[in-house]
DNA sequence: CTAGCCTTCTATCATACATTACAGACACCA
DNA sequence: TGGTGTCTGTAATGTATGATAGAAGGCTAG
């Protein structure tokens, strides 16, 4: 293990100490650095009681955090993290002095900048469209079916995953063209397909939409800027950016759309919702563990 | 949803407007407003005695100068000091965000925030460890094995869809133990096994991981920042923040974390990579829609 | 010169707070 | 299986803290 208590003077930033000795913390404590971590400064300076409930411990697990990282008192902690932090703020603003001293923009960050401004994007597209497509998933006489393509897929099974949590008839049309005929069979008027379709979009998952608008059901697509084929059939279009400097477009943009929309059938549904997820968690109680 | 706060969100910051209404205050809270000016924000999160004492005046002088502003409470206004701070501490790019959506708090983009600060707070926790991670997932003499429970199986799937592009040897452990045993079977020493657990954690999951450990796996874990209990067992350990104001913890973060580690992977690789891609392209062309 | 008002301080109070002590829970080892 | 050490939350405690009332100072108006 490490020295316990290191010199008065801080050599280096609080927060790279943190990161670097959180492999030495207990799991308790490490729940306290993470969430400092992640709102660094400011958690820092709230409370004891408050960033005891940030990090989802008690108060005394903070204290022996702060201990450990070799300050007599929280008082002494919050004043190391104020002039740390006032130091900074005087200096350049660059968000990138912030990262310490890794004076390269850090492998992730770029990534990270972009996938941040393609939820902005999406979230703007989406906003219009939310409430009828909100009506739509809340209507619980309309069957709900979710589709992808290849990785798409993915972000379908999120929204099946979610939706079937809040409502009964949700379904989700699992890869391999074999069983969709028989999906499609069971599809009546007014049913609602939310299909998922990105670049390079998939001649299969097309040929399930024109089916699915032969049945007259109601499509809502989540597609990349650049449209997807499927739109000329859609009732309901969310378009999302999905480029980010990499070889793959992101799909956490899609991602993020689901969780959105998710966020708003709740809020629809109400208490509707409450009672069927109380009881699931209950039944799964057995296969969770403790807390 | 839980209710917003109503109290007046000043549309421009706090130090704007304190420099602009230094001309109304008495002689006592001008002294209070450069004071807070010459040191801000900092000196503003201090105790009102300390705070008093740099202004060369007393507390109640502090407290009428914060009523004035128009805050109900010390706190009140320590806390909008905070999250004011913290936007500016996040870059220009969340600063502009909270200036946009103060016109308009469009639906979802409380939402969309959360999840960009999340992915922030992930990024930041990942760097340091993604020269590890990336050198494990490039060795192409190791298998990888990626697993993750009934929400994040889909990113664990994610994870496998992308590099089961980049390189041979990549397997999705699927959801339902059944399999498992087998799985674990063909596991050799030095197999990197990916895990994704995120709350609630499952019992399953966890007793995998043992068994692949026992088996000399190498784990590399992406959690929540409440530390799923595999990170006993896990070499590498990704925290990710996934709150965000809905009934259900957000998805996103993780799949960002898997998009950022693709990415590095892909540079890793180099052009090794590059000629597997295009192949599989030329394998997909017949089943995917022109261009 | 004084009455009235504004400003600012001192002194006091209730309480929210950091801190300490304790005990249950848990894992590990004999 | 019982003993030992570690970890972590609950409860109790004294204090430091924000808040308030009231008095002293000082300015202006009449």
């Amino acid at each position: 293990m490490t020295g316990v208590h290191t010199s008065l003077r801080p050599a280096q930033s609080l927060q790279d100490r943190v990161r670097r000795d959180v492999s030495t913390f207990t799991e308790a404590e490490r729940r306290v650095a993470h969430a400092l971590l992640g709102e660094y400064p400011m958690a820092g300076l709230e409370t004891v009681a408050r960033f005891a409930k940030r990090a989802e411990t008690s108060g005394p697990t903070i204290l022996r955090f702060i201990n450990r990282l070799g300050f007599e008192s929280y008082a002494d902690f919050q004043d190391a993290l104020r002039i740390e932090t006032q130091a900074r703020l005087q200096g350049p603003l660059s968000r990138y002095d912030l990262l310490g001293q890794a004076n390269a923009p850090a492998a992730g960050q770029v990534l990270a900048q972009a996938m941040r401004q393609n939820i902005e994007g999406a979230a703007r597209d989406l906003a219009p469209n939310l409430p009828a497509i909100v009506d739509r998933l809340a209507d619980l006489d309309r069957k709900v079916l979710c589709i992808g393509g290849r990785f798409s897929q993915m972000i379908a099974g999120y929204l099946h995953a979610y939706l079937r949590e809040l409502r009964p008839n949700v379904r989700l049309v699992r890869d391999g063209s074999a069983s969709w005929a028989d999906d499609l069979l069971d599809v009546a008027p007014g049913d609602i397909i939310v299909v998922f379709d990105f670049r390079r979009y998939q001649r299969d998952v097309l040929e399930f939409a024109k089916g699915a608008v032969a049945q007259q059901a109601e499509i809502i697509l989540v597609t990349d800027i650049w449209y997807s084929p499927i739109a000329a059939l859609a009732q309901h279009v969310v378009a999302c950016p999905v480029s980010i400097p990499s070889a793959f477009d992101s799909g956490v943009t899609g991602l993020a759309v689901v969780e959105i929309i998710t966020a708003a059938v709740i809020d629809a549904l109400g208490p509707r919702s409450k009672g069927r997820i109380a009881t699931l968690e209950a039944l799964r109680k057995p296969f969770n563990l403790g807390s």
